[in-house]
DNA sequence: TCGATTTATAACCATTGGTGACAAACCAGC
DNA sequence: GCTGGTTTGTCACCAATGGTTATAAATCGA
């Protein structure tokens, strides 16, 4: 029995080697080329064994991309960390972490195109939407930060969850169409359209106050019930 | 020979006739489960072939997928016309149509996806890209009617193409983020957001100059250089 | 009615993700 | 150092997929 902390014996040792050798393989290859057009038997011979023995590490293909996508989430986490912890002001934080979130797309694009729009498995989840938990860190302090900007600077929509949204989605949303090409037309200075619309948001959310919930109009949106621990479930 | 305008000949007839059942039968898979998970031989078995008739007709699957693309990037441009058109203000205009765009995406969520983060074809041009001639128009229409708001509305920053991509690529990108579900937290309210998004964007572009293309620190982006012309190369 | 052309199929192919039987390597306990 | 159970990796296999081709059947002009 020995639940203590006899030596791994080797055997172990050997096991999460290989383990960890596929995840690096898998990660190269997946990022160069695509999760799609990356091939098992190619990752398999990458590191010198057959494809089958995959299978002993991970239940599918599906969940090698999983754990990938884990990881680059967390480095976006640390990403966001390194550059907040430079800026005093809470300002000049969210700016900097805006720029520093869309950089981070550009500069992995692939990956981020696996993570958040690659490949759902047999349920329907998506392998970004799979680490919920880990992606909810990162939005978390996304929001965050924007509430203490607003404090910070006395916007007038002060602890409104929307408005953060608002900011949030637009930056995310323009990493995303600067990442995945030719969805909108090529841009001709990427820098520029970043600091603009840096700029036109920042202007936006100091002038507008939070819009009442009246007012608008009809349609009550896609349901926000979590449907999390479909995880995985192969 | 003949080139008149002979009767197309029955054969002609049936074959168009063919063609249009499998575009008719794939158009409905695919919004309904996606490209990936459609099969050819599903299409052909629901409108009564072999699925190897279908290459009669395309190359190969993806160019179903093309074709269907191109007819809903037209739906999209239909539907930015026929809202532009029940407004007299372009400020309306644009808010209507800012509105239209995230509508329509949302109520096709799966034709969305396929057309603009669909698969891409051997040489890596993804389906929505393909038509960019066909795109062209829908941003075009957007642009210039940022432009016609611009002059309307006295912003300072009359005809700068970044400011109105600025705005499209926000209402854009927000779209995509509601559409690709799990990418962000599941919204609670999503009319909110949107309303919230244009009013913040409208404070912003009334507030914000163009931005000098000094002051803009370094990297100067992925190349505008059109590559067009993959496109029919099978 | 005849003969060329079109149309649809069946049989086939290579490749893919995934599975299971089996043999070799491994590592105890003696 | 041997022995026997366990782990590890491979091979052969499966079903399904997109795609191709030879061929039979339907079509239609003459």
């Amino acid at each position: 029995m020995e639940v203590t902390s006899t030596s791994p014996s080797r055997r172990v040792e050997r096991k999460e080697k290989l383990r960890d050798e596929i995840l690096a393989a898998a990660s190269k290859m997946f990022a160069d080329r695509g999760y799609e057009a990356v091939t098992l038997r190619e990752i398999a011979k990458e590191i010198g064994y057959t494809h089958a023995v995959i299978y002993q590490h991970f239940p599918d293909k599906w969940h090698i991309l999983a754990e990938l996508s884990s990881e680059t989430i967390g480095l976006m986490v640390q990403n966001f960390d390194a550059i907040a912890v430079k800026h005093l002001a809470s300002k000049e934080r969210l700016f900097a972490t805006s720029r520093g979130l869309i950089q981070f797309c550009t500069a992995h694009p692939q990956q981020f195109r696996n993570v958040f729009f690659g490949p759902e498995n047999r349920n329907g989840v998506r392998a970004g939407q799979y680490i919920n938990d880990l992606g909810a860190p990162l939005f978390e302090r996304f929001v965050q930060l924007f509430f203490d900007v607003a404090k910070e600077e006395g916007l007038p929509s002060k602890d409104d969850i929307v408005v953060a949204h608002t900011w949030w989605f637009s930056i995310f949303g323009l990493a995303t169409l600067m990442v995945i090409q030719g969805v909108v037309p090529d841009l001709p200075d990427q820098t520029l359209v970043v600091e603009q619309t840096i700029a036109t948001l920042w202007a936006g959310v100091q002038a507008v106050p939070r819009l009442p919930k009246s007012a608008i109009s009809k349609r009550s949106g896609r349901s926000s019930a979590s449907k999390q621990q479909q995880l995985l479930s192969t």
